[in-house]
This record gives C-alpha cells, structure tokens and sequence, in this order.
DNA sequence: GTCTATAAGCAGATAGAC
DNA sequence: GTCTATCTGCTTATAGAC
C-alpha cells in the first residue's frame, strides 16, 4: 500500500520524485522539510535543487500527479453510460480501490486545499474536472420511474463519496480510538466496499407504502 | 460561524488563545507562524512567549482544548439511555451541529492526527474516550428483533458519521469543483441534518422478504 | 505587562570542487 | 551528476528598557 505501484526508470530524477511524494502526500506542503525527501532518496538536498528547482516547483509537480491521476477514474464512472446501479456499483469499487491504495491521497487534497484554496485553484488543479450532470440526470429519471425511493440527487452523491472516502481519513484516528491493530483496521476497510453497496440499495429501495 | 461563542474575560491572555485557536485550527501546527497570532490578537511576538512558554505549548493547550470540548458530546449520545432511533437522530443532530460551528475542527484534528500521530497520542487526547460499546448492543438487539434490516454495526456507526463529516471536510473542495456560492454551500450543509436522518432509517427499514 | 531589539536556530537555496 | 560547504532569510525565542 501506499507504494509506487509502476516504479518506473530508477533514475536520481524518479527516485527524488517518489520520495518527494511520500513525503508531501503524508505531511503537505509545509510540513514538508526538503532534507526528509532527500533522506529517503538516498542522496542530499543539493541534488534536489538540481532537478527541481525549489521546494514549491517540487511539490507542484506531485500534488498535479495526484490528481492528474485521480481525475480520469472519477470521470470514467460518471459519465459512462451505464445503467444507474451498475455505475453506482462500478463508482464505489473504483473509489475505494484507487483509495486503497493511495491512503493519505484524500487527506493530501483536502488538507491542501483548505490551507492554500487560491494556491490550489490557480496552479494544480486541471481546467476540465468531471461533471456529475449525466449521473444526476439519470437518477432523476430513475426516481421519477418509481424505481428508487426519492432522494434529492446531490445528497446521494455526497452519501455515497462520504462513506468511501471518510473511513480513510480517519483510519489513524480509529485505530488510536479503537486501539486497533493495523490488520484489522485493514480487513475492516476492505469491507467497505460491499458494506456501502449494500447500505446505499437499502437506502434507495422503493417505499411501498408509496 | 467559528467564532468564540463565550468571549469569556477579554484579557490579553485570552485574546492570545482565542487567536492562536483561530489561526492553529486552520492552518495547523506547521503552517502557523506565531506573527500571525499576533497579529489578529493585536500584540506583538514577545507577549506569546510571555504568556505561553513556546509554539508547541500554546498549540498544545489549544488542541487539547479542541478535543476536550468535542468528547463530551459525543460521550453524551453514544452512552446515553435513550432508544435507538432517537439516539441516532440526537447523535446526528448534535454532531453536525457541533462541526457548523467549528468547520475547521474536523479538518484541523485528523489532519494533525495524520501528520503527528505520535505527538497526539502522547500530549494532546485524553485518557477515558467516549466507549461505543453500548450503543453497539442496544443496535445488536434491535436487529435480533427484527425491527431493523441486518447490518453490521461497525459499518453503521461509520456509515453515520462518514456522512455527518465529510461533506464540511469537503466543502472548500466542493466549492471548488462545483463552482457553487457560498451561501448555496451553506443552504445544502444545512440540510444535511435532515438528508442524513432520512438516508439512514431509509437503509435500516426491515426487507419485507425476509 | 508590554514593548523594541536582537540572538539563535533552522530550512531553502546556491557556489564551487570533484 | 553528485557532493561539501556556505549563504541567506525567516521564525522562534530571549534580553532588557519602559
């Protein structure tokens, strides 16, 4: 978890990188001291100036990679063209794998925007983000079909992405809580997937009082 | 919203804390610069150290102040005697109030959790955490009666407060993306009391299959 | 108690040898 | 390309006058 799934070249130039985004994604842009990335990366603080030019030309890079890489899965389960249960089932299992692996990815973004929101708007993030219209139009019809039990469409979004996303925020927080041992903490979150499925289908069934 | 709601004696010592809480809460231990504090507190940097020995400690007592005053709500609802469903509409009720008020708190705790685990630990959260226990069983029992829909009560309680959280997490984030006003933000967080409510006891309806 | 001035330390960035 | 050594600036912290 958490590790550079490709690991591409292996060069000087890759090796700072990743380091670089172990560190920024864990403790954000101020929390980040250049001499932590260069200690990962087995090398020393000059050789990062060398390649990237400041701190900030740095951390830019990593943070665009993020959700660079981030945007592409969110939009492909949006705007498919799949039947509203199928694509509510492929979203949750795209979301909670792609946050499997990369735990301190969510927690990266919003932190980050929180603290540099102009910052953030300006330099990385992409100008096309997702539109969420052709989910929210398609829930509609369904709604008005009768086949699901109304909801105002926007609250189901955030249901949905809330109950994926939140439980990887505080998983440090739960296992201090819960003193639960990392193992468990990792089998629970597993469950997440079918655990929110379930939950959401339950919450959408049809009234028959109605 | 995230104002001192007490604004207790208005002695220097105060208006220090109440700005350190302000400025600490958003922008976390490493993002805040004592200046800052200062500043908003009208003084200047030497009458920190007066008052409060070091960075560290002044941050120290605002979290801990943070913390202090979240635990007993929580503790209140979760062990309280009332039924279930009344107990889940007071827990929601009071947690989402609980966080408009202090928008930033959420972000502000499992961020520092995040980047300070072992800090938090050892200096800031306190010995006796609000135990679930309880409300686990009495939701255990429920199900066994047959008066809810099966579910594993983990999931539920992280269901609940996934979906009370997240969407003030996100917030910045939404405003962002959806290019919504603030005060069109402010209008939906708000009806989340209500959406939240109706998502879960929607979920928990027993299947009459069954 | 509150200020100004300054010390001390740290982190980002550069120069220059190899 | 990679290193050591160094500079510069900023931030925390203290000394000392009022």
């Amino acid at each position: 978890m958490d590790k550079k799934e490709t690991a591409t070249t292996d060069t000087t130039e890759q090796r700072i990188f990743d380091a670089a985004h172990e560190v920024f994604v864990q403790k954000g842009l101020d929390g980040t001291k250049m001499q932590e990335i260069a200690d990962r990366a087995g090398i020393n603080k000059a050789l990062l100036h060398y390649y990237y030019r400041s701190k900030e030309k740095l951390y830019e890079m990593v943070a665009k990679g993020v959700i660079t890489r981030a945007i592409p899965v969110i939009r492909q389960t949006l705007e498919s063209d799949l039947p509203l249960k199928e694509k509510i089932e492929a979203f949750i299992d795209f979301y909670i794998n792609l946050i499997s692996k990369n735990t301190f990815v969510p927690m990266f973004i919003l932190g980050e925007v929180n603290k540099h929101p102009q910052y953030f708007v300006e330099h990385i993030l992409p100008k096309d983000l997702p539109q969420p219209q052709k989910f929210l139009q398609q829930l509609e019809a369904e709604i008005a079909a009768g086949h699901i039990r109304p909801i105002r469409p926007e609250h189901l979004v955030v249901n949905i992405v809330s109950m994926c996303v939140f439980p990887f925020l505080a998983k440090p927080m739960a296992a201090i809580i819960l003193g639960m041992p990392e193992e468990e903490i990792k089998a629970f979150l597993l469950e997440r997937k079918t655990a929110v499925k379930d939950f959401v289908f339950a919450a959408l069934r049809p009234d028959p009082t109605a």
